[in-house]
DNA sequence: CCTTTTACTTGACACTGTGTAAATTGACAG
DNA sequence: CTGTCAATTTACACAGTGTCAAGTAAAAGG
């Protein structure tokens, strides 16, 4: 039956998410995983090939169980430019914490694996078009900061939300992820629109 | 002789130079570097124990080649603060090209390398103190934005210095340096300052 | 009841890259 | 010609990913 074959590979993708989520990155190895999932090691590659495929199906794994697409289909209901980066930046930045521990294994993978690099360039580029939107929507109300064109305040604030800004933050300078949020928003305000302070 | 030995190091630390400036970080292996310097793999290890420690000592040796030091020291003779924000990304950003292959090693390395981690978190640190600095030249004149602790800021200014965020601009984005180094005062400006618009 | 298929296990192995240990070379001193 | 010492090379150990072949247990299906 193919409902036993899709439990084992729940189990995998469940070990894979708990290790990840605790113990950084590259530190969780192959055999980790499927020590954790209660099966041998040569098991995990009869339904992940690689360990890039594991980590990007960790990673929709996640997407799946979080909901993210809910959570972002909700911020592009926002009316408003203004309202609508808001609702952008909560949904992505209270989204970061939830899958760190995939993003730093993938990110590291990339660093020498073609198919991590393209699987985290695809998730990155996903962002991108969030941000897009959102400066899309600043522009429709006439709120972009004047002389900065869409391509590059998209740009700004697509970096401005990188995953490793949110470490740095979070991470290396000790901030809760609440004051995240909110520098996110004032600054995203104050670089890339002619708006005042967000709404605390 | 010791003369003959240094000759050797020397000929190490700029092939690594050479290897990682073109192709990046990770893919450079110790072997490479050797077959680079003309010598065998292992004469690499009898005088940089490890890889982290060549990738520092490479770094170190960037700095003096290039004299960062001087650069950064011009940066804090400025005398106001607005002037001295603007002279320190402009020497930052434009050192972060410089220094990027090591960089990018280093950060792959600190991955799994807690020697390499260190190494780089000192780097981090002193581009921090740099921050602080002009943070502080900011506040003495009176120019940080109403509601920002210095200490913030200071976390702010740095990541939105941080390597990565060159990394994704100039490299993913396709940003020109000298469009990066600009957008950086800008924004450092509107997000950090009461201050209007750098001079261009 | 027997056969085939499915899902997994076991164990060995190739490969890549770092780092270690032992053997070798070569110059120079006595 | 020999001894010594340092620089260097050859050979090896180790970790982790991914491959391969053979075996096993149980469910599916005639």
């Amino acid at each position: 039956m193919s409902s036993n074959k899709t439990d084992t590979r729940t189990r995998i993708l469940d070990a894979a998410w708990n290790l990840l989520e605790s113990s950084g990155g590259p530190a969780v190895r192959m055999g980790d995983i499927a020590k954790a999932a209660g099966i041998s090691r040569q098991a995990v590659y009869l339904h992940f090939p690689t360990r890039a495929d594991l980590l990007t199906a960790t990673a929709r794994h996640i997407d799946d169980a979080k909901g993210v697409d809910d959570r972002l289909a909700a911020s592009r209901a926002a009316t408003g430019g203004a309202e609508r980066l808001d609702a952008f930046i909560e949904a992505w930045g209270n989204y970061i914490p939830e899958i760190h521990g995939v993003a730093r294994a993938l990110m590291a993978a990339a660093d020498s694996d073609p198919a991590a690099a393209e699987a985290w360039a695809d998730r990155m580029a996903a962002l991108r078009q969030g941000c897009e939107a959102a400066v899309a929507a600043l522009k429709k109300d006439g709120l972009l900061a004047p002389g900065l064109p869409p391509r590059q305040a998209t740009d700004l604030l697509w970096t401005l939300l990188s995953v490793r800004n949110w470490e740095q933050l979070v991470g290396d300078a000790g901030w809760p992820q609440k004051r995240y949020v909110a520098a996110m928003k004032t600054t995203a305000r104050r670089s890339l629109t002619t708006l005042a302070e967000p709404p605390t």
